[in-house]
DNA sequence: CACTGGAGCCAC
DNA sequence: AAACGTGGCTCCAGTG
């Protein structure tokens, strides 16, 4: 993939002058002085583990959260909680350093002539996904808007060509109903008015799924159903979407979450340990309701091909992907439910992808395809070929490969974005196929 | 100096 | 009974 050099070497250089500047505004803090006196010649503004010292054992703070080994736990959410400007700084200034070392570096450092040549590993993951490395092309920031254009304005594609990512949009869960052919995930599936994140939301925050808004449908899609499907429970789930409560100022209606909470009979969180059971009245065993009504009464299917797949796991010591891999092997009851899904979504990817580039080949297009994420595939696209390729990479991805897997029992769809002509992976925008 | 585990953080 | 799946990369701290 085309890579803007000069961009890239700018943004690095302002970079690690905002980090500098950020590194001064620290050491002229009194925090600093003190860090100073303890550690001495070993002082390292790196390290966490020195200023969690500093915090918790000489400036007094409070540690609530350790990481398993028992050390203080000094990720950034925990750090936010910490009333101390220099704490703030220091974490502004990390995710800064994250940007600029992993990121930019990153890539600077596998730059040739221009261009980045990422491997793509179809031999090293356990569940028969892919992997990539030399850059990792399948982490780039996106989710956190500001490190993402910082990133992303680095990929350019090449003169008179647009980036274009092709999505499957919900793959995963489309290839698990494969397995366990659950008829109301079916329907899910095939009605496009139905919104089974919609629905959860409502049913997790007591409301009718005309009330759900897009932050509630966001919690309710990543804060309970992924988490379920993976094989999390509902002491998490509670945790997760209480905390996200004040964090993200829910409403119901105009109502503020807690109180329209309270009117319908939660009063508290919980305690939300899985050794005590949850009390009446708190949002923890509203979620225990919930989990059982999910599992019992929308997908018992779903439930029942679960518990029928890991018996038949411990019984044989293994089983097979619907592509036809074999997993075997010491495996958590997690692992069991999860690798055969992400494995054969994968597969489907792949399928198209190799298909793709044939039909790019065959026909001597000038178009590459430059990458692949999961469940997408990102190419670099000549203007004169777009329609075409965007068609073709559509019918390939819904619709061939539907005649080569049989067991593809739901209907397959995919999104598109593009960048303007000659410009960034940044700038991407959603686009019909028609 | 090489190596390793822990911790953290980015993606799907 | 158990309790979020898959990766890669960087930095720190400790070991030999």
């Amino acid at each position: 993939m085309r890579i803007d050099v000069e961009y890239l070497e700018k943004t690095s250089k302002q970079l690690y002058s905002r980090i500098k500047d950020m590194e001064e505004d620290l050491k002229s803090d009194k925090v600093f002085k003190i860090w100073r006196r303890q550690y001495g010649e070993r002082t390292n503004l790196g390290s966490r583990e020195q200023l969690g010292k500093i915090l918790f054992d000489v400036l007094g703070h409070e540690c609530l959260h350790r990481t398993p080994t028992g050390r203080p736990k000094m990720d950034a959410t925990t750090m936010g909680a910490i009333d101390e400007p220099f704490v703030k700084t220091f974490v502004e200034m990390e995710q800064l350093k994250k940007i600029k070392n992993t990121f930019l570096s990153g890539i600077q450092k596998q730059t040739c002539d221009g261009f980045i040549h990422p491997s793509f590993n179809l031999h090293t993951v356990q569940t028969y996904r892919s992997s990539s490395d030399s850059p990792n092309f399948q982490n780039f920031p996106i989710r956190d808007r500001k490190a993402g254009e910082l990133i992303r304005r680095c990929f350019i594609p090449r003169d008179g060509h647009r980036i274009v990512e092709i999505d499957y949009t919900g793959l995963e869960v489309r290839i698990a109903a494969c397995y366990h052919k659950d008829p109301t995930m079916l329907e899910y599936i095939k009605d496009e008015s139905k919104d089974m994140h919609r629905d959860m939301a409502a049913e997790c925050f007591k409301c009718e799924p005309e009330q759900v808004s897009k932050e509630l449908r966001y919690c309710g899609k990543n804060m309970f159903v992924f988490p379920q499907f993976y094989g999390d429970f509902y002491v998490n789930n509670a945790r997760a979407l209480w905390e996200s409560i004040d964090a993200m100022n829910h409403e119901v209606d105009g109502v503020p979450m807690k109180e329209h909470l309270q009117q319908n009979g939660i009063h508290e969180l919980g305690l939300c340990e899985p050794q005590e059971k949850p009390r009446p009245g708190t949002f923890e065993k509203h979620l225990q309701q919930v989990e059982k009504r999910f599992w019992n009464e929308r997908f018992p299917t779903y439930d029942k091909w679960k518990k029928e797949w890991y018996r038949k796991y411990l019984k044989q010591g293994g089983f097979n992907t619907l592509t036809g891999f074999k997993i075997e092997g010491l495996l958590g009851r997690n692992d069991v439910i999860n690798y055969p899904v992400q494995g054969s979504a994968f597969h489907c990817l792949l399928w198209s992808l190799i298909q793709l580039n044939k039909w790019l080949v065959k026909n001597k297009k000038r178009t590459k395809i430059v990458g692949q994420i999961h469940d997408s595939i990102v190419s670099d696209v000549h203007e004169d070929e777009l329609d075409e390729f965007l068609q073709v990479a559509k019918t390939i991805m819904t619709q061939k490969i539907r005649n080569k897997f049989k067991w593809i029992n739901v209907p397959l769809d995919v999104e598109a974005e593009i960048t303007p002509i000659n410009g960034s992976w940044f700038e991407k925008k959603e686009v019909e196929i028609k």
